[in-house]
DNA sequence: AAATCATAAAAAATCGATATTTTTTGTGCA
DNA sequence: TGCACAAAAAATATCGATTTTTTATGATTT
């Protein structure tokens, strides 16, 4: 009997239809190349993806939990529209979230998580200095290090899942962030708030390295042409 | 033009075969019905809930991001396991997250608000006075009142994402309860708390009812026998 | 004439049956 | 006991049938 119940939370779709639809259909509307407030239908997603009405109606289905996908008996998906209030409240349950997670790693964070979050700032770092250069080619680069910086910097809180409800509203925030320039336009402002936040952590710091963290969550979009 | 797309969470899924199998399902992993560990099998589901295959699997599809239910690519379903460590993970998790949305509530909560918590503990205590006589007979109507007034509690916080998220622990703490016991056992304390949670609250005594909430949430289950 | 309503046609979503693929179980042999 | 292979079971995917919603058209009312 080599059938063991899976860990709760867990997620294992490899290998199948579903887990690829899942993936790209995912990584498109956080890259709003499915746009806000998008009808998916189902005929073009099946020619878009290459695959069937069930894998791709399943896929459809779990992204409904995670909020990226919106459905209505009978009537379909969507993608959901972005507005004012959801961005703040998307932002403001990231601050609560994030916040308490930093400070639960500062607290109990061994010298392994540390070393995770320097080499996550360092592989960042990198994609912020090719920025200026060739923004268009390392934006979506930029956005997935991002995430890997986040995620490195809380990874020692025990709470699995604070930290799974945390990744559903960075995802989220990451499109309204996206869905908001038309061109990639990223200020110098937040590769600075990164440095300054990896160092209080280290630092152990958990009061300025929260408020760092406060600001830098809340922190708006560039506005697109300057 | 009357295919409107709408607001992100939302999820309605009324009059479809999805719907009801969702529901049933949700319904009997969190009264432990379908047992932690257990295997999901499709053809058995089937019969049990009588919906075909598509359906069946989409619910489960949905369950999979709400925790309640697992999945491994090419494998199936499984009902998760409970464990102590993944026990006080949601419980702490509840907390954060429900002494969080208190705090707001008391701050921001008007009188309609307040109405319904008074309405929501009438009817919860309704069922605990009952409780006494016959145990057995109350016992899923408790647990689906005392969600009700502990939603109400907290339904004034601005932050939907975060009360989306408090829904879920809650119902991942509301079947670890449940699957740790056999008998309906409720014990006379749990009652009590709500009375002086309720009270603490309408009080907008913030940080008393806070604590009242956190010794509640931890409070555990109470043992099988006596 | 404009607006409302009913009806028919088209489009789309939903569902179940069947075929395919993968995993699991069972059996014989080294 | 361990391994290879075959049989069975189970999950997954495709397809086509059914149901529901949406759109289009025309009649009726104000």
């Amino acid at each position: 009997m080599s059938s063991e119940a899976p860990r709760p939370g867990t997620s294992d779709h490899s290998n199948t239809l579903i887990g690829k639809a899942f993936e790209s259909i995912r990584k498109d509307i956080i890259a709003s190349e499915l746009k806000p407030g998008e009808k998916l239908r189902i005929a073009q997603l099946r020619t878009r993806y290459g695959v069937g009405t069930s894998p791709l109606r399943e896929a459809l289905s779990r992204l409904v939990s995670e909020g990226l996908v919106t459905a209505r008996g009978q009537r379909g998906f969507w993608v959901p529209p972005v507005s004012v209030e959801d961005s703040e409240d998307i932002v403001e349950t990231r601050v609560v979230l994030e916040t308490y997670a930093l400070r639960a790693s500062i607290k109990v964070g061994d010298d392994e998580w540390e070393g995770q979050i320097v080499g996550a700032y360092h592989n960042l770092r990198r994609v912020e200095q090719r920025f200026a250069d060739e923004p268009a080619g390392s934006f979506a680069e930029w956005w997935e290090r991002n995430r890997l910086f986040h995620e490195a910097l809380i990874a020692a809180c025990p709470l699995k899942w604070l930290l799974r409800f945390q990744h559903i509203v960075f995802d989220l925030h990451n499109r309204t962030h996206r869905s908001s320039m038309q061109t990639p336009n990223l200020s110098p402002d937040l590769f600075e708030d990164h440095r300054l936040i990896m160092e209080a952590t280290l630092a152990r710091d958990a009061r300025k390295a929260v408020e760092l963290l406060e600001h830098h969550i809340r922190r708006p979009p560039e506005p697109a042409g300057e």
